[in-house]
DNA sequence: ACAGCCATGTAACTCGTTACATGATTAC
DNA sequence: GTAATCATGTAACGAGTTACATGGCTGT
């Protein structure tokens, strides 16, 4: 049975195994709002695509379901989709995640450029994680009432307090770097 | 002068800034110590078909340098290539970091697993962290006597620590995800 | 002699993106 | 009425991967 799937593929099974059937457009707004941060934001066409794909392998349940007057299709995880997705996590290692860094790389080769510049990425970052840490703090705190042990939220929450926890660890390291970069200036 | 290249080309370009000429094949060396923890790791094809892109448009100059009998060709940044990569430090903004981080995309969606998988995969984690921690700890010492401010491998070293604080992070976060764990199981 | 590293590429393919296109429904 | 959102796709393209192919040099 061994029939892989992008990663992205079980990622959408995955975000079906919480209960509802979902249209291709819920689906992306999830993922907008949970694997955006340690994943990737599939654009809406990948995901048509993925679906589409899903499908013809029996791995999810297309269902044309009428929202009010018009046909809107919404996707159900199957049982093989399930059972694809178990394999998937017990028979392939999870791997060592991958970091596209664009500001550790712009540091590491910032002799090109001048200190200012450095300072003033170094600066925008810590504004983005600002606000990266904010929506993820809302996502957060959407899920209490079923974080507990048990409940439907547990990882969601566990995961949302790990992506908090990175963001708070990478403000801490631009902060240094800053830090760093000012007393090589000052001397 | 709006040609952009794929950051990957940008990523050569300055790893063409630390003095040397290299060949191709020492590029994939320098990159899996360096650009491999907060880039990617390029495959040596990619780096050749880059090394051409960059040739053809003046911004490496390729040097068939004699290495005992057999010809070997090495790469060395131009002014023109200096000055392209000045202006994509400039003139573009670095982005927020894309993480695909396969262990929290995993945690996410634990509750289709069973609790020893999920505990195990952590675990598995963290020795993949220690791995890594050491791999980067040992570049970093090899910066050592050229890291002060002004040496010309102080931003490397910068970026080196950064690495290994990050490391660090990951892994209180995956043994504090493994500690609610376990507190989930006993009560 | 043979394994392993140095060195350079080509070909096929996949994932994922952007741009384009369409149209219905909802909110103001 | 009209802008925003919901909803669904197609087409072209690009970055990057794996597999394949070749061959010289080096250490034991």
């Amino acid at each position: 049975m061994r029939q892989d799937l992008p990663v992205t593929g079980y990622a959408i099974l995955g975000l079906l195994t919480f209960g509802d059937e979902l249209t291709g457009y819920e689906i992306k707004q999830r993922a907008d709002i949970t694997l955006r941060f340690y994943w990737v934001s599939p654009a809406m066409s990948q995901i048509y695509s993925e679906l589409r794909r899903l499908t013809d392998r029996g791995l999810v349940a297309a269902k044309a379901t009428a929202d009010g007057a018009r046909e809107v299709t919404t996707y159900a995880i199957t049982d093989a989709g399930q059972e694809a997705l178990r394999e998937w996590m017990a028979g392939t290692p999870a791997g060592f995640p991958v970091l596209k860094h664009t500001v550790l790389l712009r540091l590491l080769i910032a002799h090109v450029s001048d200190p200012e510049q450095t300072t003033q990425m170094l600066h925008d970052y810590l504004d983005e994680l600002d606000r990266a840490a904010t929506d993820l703090a809302e996502v957060r705190e959407a899920l209490r009432g079923a974080d507990r042990p048990g409940e439907p939220f547990r990882f969601p929450s566990l995961v949302a307090d790990w992506g908090l926890d990175y963001f708070a660890a990478e403000s801490r390291h631009a902060r240094r770097a800053l830090d760093r970069l000012s007393d090589d200036l000052t001397g």
